[in-house]
DNA sequence: TCCTATGTTGTATG
DNA sequence: ACATACAACATAGG
């Protein structure tokens, strides 16, 4: 589920907890989330301690804590999270739960494919200081865009958007949204694209950005009818602008949707 | 039963 | 060394 704004919007979900003691911890040690994180040190250092602030960055977020730690959360495919009451009875996907009284701090993940990571010190850990410019920002440059572009320059331009270490958030959805709104067919080649393509690319990506922080990342509700995202899924979904059938094909291993109305192949990849 | 799924990474190949 | 493509990871739901 979560890309840039899904994150975001979990993020502040815990939000709630700040500055509130850590009681206990609850963790699911075997289970693949905590593939990279040591979860002795883990609960050692949490439980009287609290969470201080939480950032994201693409689809990473962190959370740090009052004695100096970074407790890194990514959600992979499936993960979620959310606060419950202490009465309630932690699910089978619960791996880690940090109980702050009344209240308790929920990281869920059924299929296992996010991530918890932990770093103790006052420097930030690798995996959060790597993470790239963020496209809302000033540092996420057309420059940047165009180069990155012509390095993958026989890749689709589909499984491009999705390298995280250039494009940090988004997603299946998002990739498909910006080449909708930029009329770029998401199997012309990342090479191919005119300077005026590109220019316009880095231009939506920003936008939808942008946009989806302040709709998704605050509500959670779904963009309105006259984004592709609505009518992505649905079988016989039409193109809002165009007017014409949408179509979904396996491009770059993912699902990809688009409007032939709008968004022409000039090169094709096969 | 078979197919799908808003993600990342290791590995094989060119 | 670099770029590219894809299987694998693990589970639930239609």
């Amino acid at each position: 589920m979560p890309e840039l704004a899904e994150v975001d919007y979990f993020r502040k979900r815990w939000d709630v907890g700040l500055n509130h003691d850590i009681q206990s911890v609850q963790i699911h040690e075997r289970a693949r989330v905590f593939r990279d994180c040591d979860t002795e040190a883990l609960k050692a250092h949490l439980i009287g301690s609290s969470l201080q602030s939480s950032m994201s960055a693409g689809k990473q977020m962190v959370f740090r804590t009052s004695k100096q730690a970074w407790l890194g959360v990514h959600l992979g495919m499936t993960g979620e999270l959310c606060v419950q009451s202490s009465e309630q009875a932690p699910r089978k996907s619960d791996h880690l739960v940090l109980s702050l009284g009344s209240l308790m701090l929920v990281f869920s993940d059924p299929r296992m494919f996010g991530k918890i990571d932990f770093h103790q010190g006052a420097q930030a850990p690798e995996w959060w200081s790597r993470i790239p410019p963020a496209l809302i920002s000033s540092a996420f440059t057309v420059e940047a865009v165009a180069a990155f572009l012509n390095r993958r320059a026989r890749s689709s331009i589909k499984s491009v958007l999705l390298m995280q270490d250039r494009f940090p958030g988004i997603g299946n959805w998002m990739a498909d949204e910006i080449l909708w709104r930029a009329a770029i067919h998401p199997r012309s080649l990342a090479g191919q694209l005119t300077a005026a393509q590109v220019r316009c690319l880095h231009r939506e990506c920003r936008w939808v950005a942008r946009r989806a922080l302040e709709t998704i990342g605050t509500t959670m509700e779904d963009p309105p009818a006259t984004w592709l995202f609505p009518h992505r899924w649905r079988e016989g979904g039409v193109c809002p602008r165009s007017r014409t059938a949408l179509v979904r094909e396996t491009i770059g291993g993912r699902t990809s949707c688009w409007s032939p109305g709008r968004q022409r192949l000039s090169v094709a990849l096969r």
